[in-house]
DNA sequence: TTGTAAGCGTTATCAT
DNA sequence: ATGATAACGCTTACAA
């Protein structure tokens, strides 16, 4: 019931040989399924192994071979669609007998080389960096040294790495649309600012759909896009500035779910009601969308997915490709309360 | 401005050597500062190393030495309180020249049995456990093979680990104390059930503690303890029969702030008017609480502090300390509108 | 103070 | 098909 191997007897290779009865190598070789064993011997050898609990050894793995650790950086725990694709990559990578670490870069770029470094002095066997806010020159040089996949960055012309997203230009004009749909023109776009200067974004993808789709509607008149960083004091400062201003608009379109449920709480300070004098859409649809306070409208990208695609090719890489390879999954809209104008004529108060 | 060290040069302790003209393991030792290095040696050892941009390769050291890596297992990335945590841990280990990184063991033991191995198997030289769901006979196994601390789980008799927590049972108290204060009597405790009957775990001191202050103020008759899973929905049936039944309680006690947002969602959709009709409180005061849409009165637990803490140990016993210290810090309550009965006269419209 | 040499537990190459 | 042997890059006695 225990589930814990007591493991600290510690057998290695040789060990397993004696009790086995033939030499070292003969286990190593029978162990990775390697050519020349025969079945006899492999089985006697696995016989053994399990018996004396037998374990590789990573870091004398490491020495030679492969450590079968992936390592994946984010760069923001709290956001609750990273640990969705965490799922998605700790499941495809143990499926295939490998282990995803995951080390956290809290958006300074100084500590995401470091733990990038970290990982790779870990001989870590594949990388696979979530929005990093590196530059694309610098994400070059990573790959150089180690098979690397990133999520959240459009490079789809980068060759010594693969990409995954969602197709955020797509993702955005879903919204717009949507909300035009709703007969509501006057559409604002609330994004992150203060980057260290990106390119490939997925916000710059978001608000070229945003801008373009206004523009194709012949909505270019409302063109508005506001920013703020990520601290929660900025986002509702800005988010007061925007509400209170004098060209208030119809709908905000986040950039993310939580700015979306703090531009949410602005509006309820202010005494709007929603959703019939604001409207608020968000992006990534996190589990707090599905709240009836929020029922919040979002986009969801299927986080789940991009990280189960992006460690499938991670281990193609660590398993030779090098030929460049690029993914992008159709995002979603989730349509909730926060967005349906029209209600049905027996309605929940939300 | 890159900061990425171009590093595939690959230099070794020997390339070092040969650059600074003595032998590699006067390198090794100079590198780190060990006994028995002339000035002189050490500087030049440095400025070679410096030039070659040479890295310690880990699993080389991991062989012989330390890996310098702790591992941390949490069993869900999706409460933003282990983010927190996190934080503290990721930032006091590199101050020690350590790297972090996060396991995910998906509530399953089984997952977490695995990446506890795997763990071990890359020969990390701590293991810090986040509220892991273990058996306490499971932990000393665990612990008897390499250093190990735990948070969250109160076991102070535990002699081949260390724990650090918050007080769960003082958290509880000053909930029920602060509602009673606020003439409220009627207080349901809202708890995790279906868990694999573990000891010691912050539940069920959050639930003593409730307990036994609701019975020292002299309100046995009121309590009340529901539980639900960990899921979205059974947490949202289990609020609904709690708060439709004919035994509402004037108060939910949540052991998250996660179920505590259920319960809100739930009682809006009843049509209850908070704080009036019901008050709620969480557990955790994660970044939500205080968005005005919530408001959420919480017990704020310093993750961070539990995080910076429990790394300290750890290196500690990295370092080689074997009698066990058991760290416990005193929540706080922090009090918001969803708990304020009488308000202000100038009330925003919460 | 400095250098030499023996492992650590693997993988991979080469004889047998 | 099997087994000896040489790396891999480092730490750590021990010798000079």
């Amino acid at each position: 019931m225990s589930g814990i191997r007591k493991r600290s007897s510690g057998a290695t290779l040789r060990d397993v040989a004696s009790d086995a009865g033939v030499s070292f190598s003969a286990v190593s070789k029978a162990l990775r399924n390697a050519y020349g064993v025969s079945d006899s011997m492999r089985l006697r050898v696995q016989a053994s192994a399990e018996r004396l609990g037998y374990r590789p050894h990573a870091a004398a793995r490491g020495l030679r071979g492969k450590t079968f650790t992936l390592g994946v950086l984010v760069s923001d725990l709290h956001n609750s669609f990273f640990s969705e694709i965490f799922g998605g990559v700790s499941d495809t990578a143990s499926m295939a007998g490998y282990q995803a670490m995951l080390g956290v870069g809290q958006v300074q770029p100084v500590v995401e080389n470091a733990v990038i470094d970290a990982m790779i002095d870990r001989q870590m066997d594949g990388l696979l960096l979530v929005a990093p806010s590196m530059s694309p020159a610098d994400l070059e040089i990573v790959a150089e040294e180690v098979p690397t996949v990133v999520i959240g960055v459009h490079l789809p012309h980068a060759t010594s790495f693969d990409t995954v997203n969602n197709d955020d230009e797509t993702g955005a004009r879903l919204v717009v649309r949507h909300l035009q749909e709703q007969s509501i023109s006057d559409i604002a776009f609330f994004t992150l600012a203060g980057l260290p200067e990106a390119r490939g974004t997925t916000l710059e993808f978001r608000e070229r759909g945003y801008r373009d789709e206004m523009q194709l509607l012949g909505l270019q008149q409302h063109i508005q896009v506001v920013g703020a960083s990520m601290d929660s004091g900025e986002i509702r400062s800005a988010a007061l500035r925007l509400l209170s201003g004098k060209r208030r608009p119809r709908a905000v379109f986040c950039w993310t779910d939580y700015a979306a449920f703090e531009v949410i709480g602005v509006a309820k300070e202010l005494g709007l009601s929603l959703p019939e004098d604001l409207v608020v859409v968000g992006y990534d649809n996190t589990p707090y969308c599905a709240l009836p306070q929020h029922s919040l409208t979002s986009i969801d990208q299927f986080g789940q997915l991009l990280g189960q695609q992006a460690t499938r090719l991670l281990l193609e890489r660590v398993a030779g490709r090098t030929s460049p390879e690029h993914f992008v999954v159709k995002p979603t809209l989730v349509t909730r309360d926060s967005t349906v104008i029209i209600k049905p004529s027996v309605s929940s108060n939300l």
